[in-house]
DNA sequence: TTCAGTGCAAAAGATTTGCAAGCCG
DNA sequence: CGGCTTGCAAATCTTTTGCACTGAA
C-alpha cells in the first residue's frame, strides 16, 4: 500500500472524503506505469467506470494524476508529488514507454526560460522513436 | 492555396491519388493552427466524416500530419516538413505563447533517444511559465 | 476499364449524465 | 441523520468498418 494516507490528507484538505473506490483507483494508479483508461478499468475491478472516470478528473483537479498524450491516445500516472520528476521515451511501433530522468535536459529548459524572461513553472517532453528490439524487426 | 502541389507528390510518390477529399482536408490543415479532429471534420464540410479520419491516418502515415499534446487535448497539425520545427513556451498568466528553437534542446533530446537505444522519429517540448511582463504585475 | 477512394449507414468504443440507493463523517 | 458518492443504465460523442458506387489514371 503505497501512501494511502497522504490521499486521505489531500482529499479531506480540498473537502472530500476517502472512500473505497478512490483508494481502488490510487492503488491501481500507483502500482503500475502510465496506463490507458480502459486498463485501468479492469484493473479497478468492482469499481464501475463511470466512477473511475470521476475519480480520475477530482484526482486531475487536486494534482494527483495527470495525462500524458500518446499520440491521439492518453495515459495516466501520478503526478511528480507522487513520483520522481521525469519524462517519457515512447516506441511507436510496439507501445512501450520508458521513463526518461535527464539532468542536462532540465537544465537546457531551465536556461531556455530564463533567456525569454520566463518564471519557469512547469514542462513536459515526450519522445518518440523505435526501440531497439523493434529495429531488429 | 498552400503548396497543393508538394502534396500531390507526396501521394503520387508513396503510390496514392490526389483526390479533393485530400485536397480539401490538407487545405484546412494548411489554413489554421493546431485543432482537434471535430474542428477539423467541420472545416471539411461536404467530405464524410470517416473520409476525414481515412485521410488523416494517411497523412500520418506519409509524415504530412502529426498528433500533439496542446494541454490535455490532442490536435492536429502539419508536420515539420510543412513548417519550422519548433516548441512553445506559455505564459500561464496571461496565456500568450512564444515559439522556440533551440538547437542546443534538439541535441540534448537526440543524446537522450540515442542513450537508449532509439531510432529518434519525434518529439514535443511544452514550457510553463509567467512572463516578464506579468511578473511585472 | 480498373481499382483505389468515397459516402453512407451502422457497429464499436469511449465518456458523460440522471437518479435512486449506499456510505462517510 | 444528511449530504457526498457510487452503481446502473441510458444518452452522447468519437472512431472504425463493411459495402456498393464513383472517380482518377
Amino acid at each position: 500500500m503505497i501512501a494511502n494516507d497522504d490521499l486521505r490528507t489531500i482529499l479531506k484538505e480540498a473537502g472530500y472524503s476517502m472512500t473505497a473506490a478512490r483508494s481502488t483507483v490510487f492503488q491501481a494508479l500507483a502500482g503500475r506505469g502510465p496506463q490507458g483508461m480502459r486498463s485501468l478499468v479492469i484493473a479497478c475491478r468492482g469499481i464501475d467506470r463511470a466512477s473511475v472516470y470521476r475519480t480520475v478528473e477530482l484526482f486531475e483537479k487536486l494534482g494527483i494524476v495527470q495525462r500524458l498524450q500518446q499520440g491521439w491516445k492518453y495515459q495516466l500516472e501520478l503526478t511528480d508529488k507522487f513520483t520522481v520528476h521525469h519524462h517519457h521515451i515512447t516506441c511507436s511501433r510496439c507501445g512501450t514507454s520508458a521513463d526518461l530522468e535527464d539532468r542536462e535536459l532540465e537544465a537546457v529548459i531551465a536556461a531556455m526560460a530564463t533567456k525569454r524572461g520566463f518564471l519557469l513553472s512547469g514542462h513536459q517532453v515526450e519522445i518518440q522513436g523505435i526501440c531497439r528490439t523493434c529495429q531488429g524487426n
